[in-house]
DNA sequence: TTTGGATACCTAAAAATCTTAGGTATATTG
DNA sequence: CAATATACCTAAGATTTTTAGGTATCCAAA
């Protein structure tokens, strides 16, 4: 798995982009289904993302239902309207990061004069 | 410009990166080649740039020179061998991120039965 | 000539984010 | 019945970055 150094800045961005696509998850169902879909090299500790749920919520991106099952209890999260226009912001200024790294991991070459 | 948040974590490697390619630079030109390569977009802040440029060289992964001119001083510097090893397995690593964050951001469709 | 902006380095306090390391409880499986 | 999985949570500490300075030289324009 990759050092986690480079997951820092988009643990929300994930959050908000999967909440958009599946319109519901319970916080242990984002670490299992992350964990799956990137074929076990990314493990979003339960220490950051519990955090960050709360702090959507706070922020008024995401609202949470709790839901029995059995005699457990499920924090069910989608976003609200605010949520929906937050995750189409990231995921547009995801995209411009990912160009920016390219022109710098990937320079055009300058006029070298040879 | 986009939001700065992404950005963290990927100093350090955008900087070994440079070094790679370049051979030698110093702080102030780091922060000019990447707001001209990034054509404005992405602008590195002093505050964050020297103190990673002393932490890589305490770590020994790079090493400075200082050269003098005119009256001013520039510290230039280059990548050591343990930095070259550094700067390709952050350029591997942050391919995996890449595909890591693409996987999750495209999901391959599970099975849904429709 | 002096003022402002660019060049060039630096640091320290505060904010933000994440890891580590717990805690609690229920469900399932060997 | 013990271990693993499910499911939530928090707090201390580490790390990284922002913010907001400081110092000094160079150059061009007023």
């Amino acid at each position: 798995m990759f050092s986690k150094e480079l997951l820092k800045g988009t643990l929300k961005t994930i959050v908000l982009k999967l909440l958009a696509d599946k319109g519901r998850m319970y916080g242990y169902e984002i670490t299992q289904y992350v964990k799956m879909q990137s074929e076990g090299r990314l493990v979003l500790t339960e220490g950051a993302l519990y955090p960050t749920l709360h702090k959507l919520e706070k922020e008024g991106l995401v609202r949470a239902e709790r839901q029995q099952v059995g005699k457990r209890m499920r924090k069910y999260y989608h976003l609200t309207l605010a949520g929906e226009k937050a995750s189409n912001s990231r995921m547009a200024e995801f995209e411009e990061f990912l160009q920016v790294m390219h022109l710098i991991i990937h320079p055009k070459p300058q006029g070298d004069g040879s």
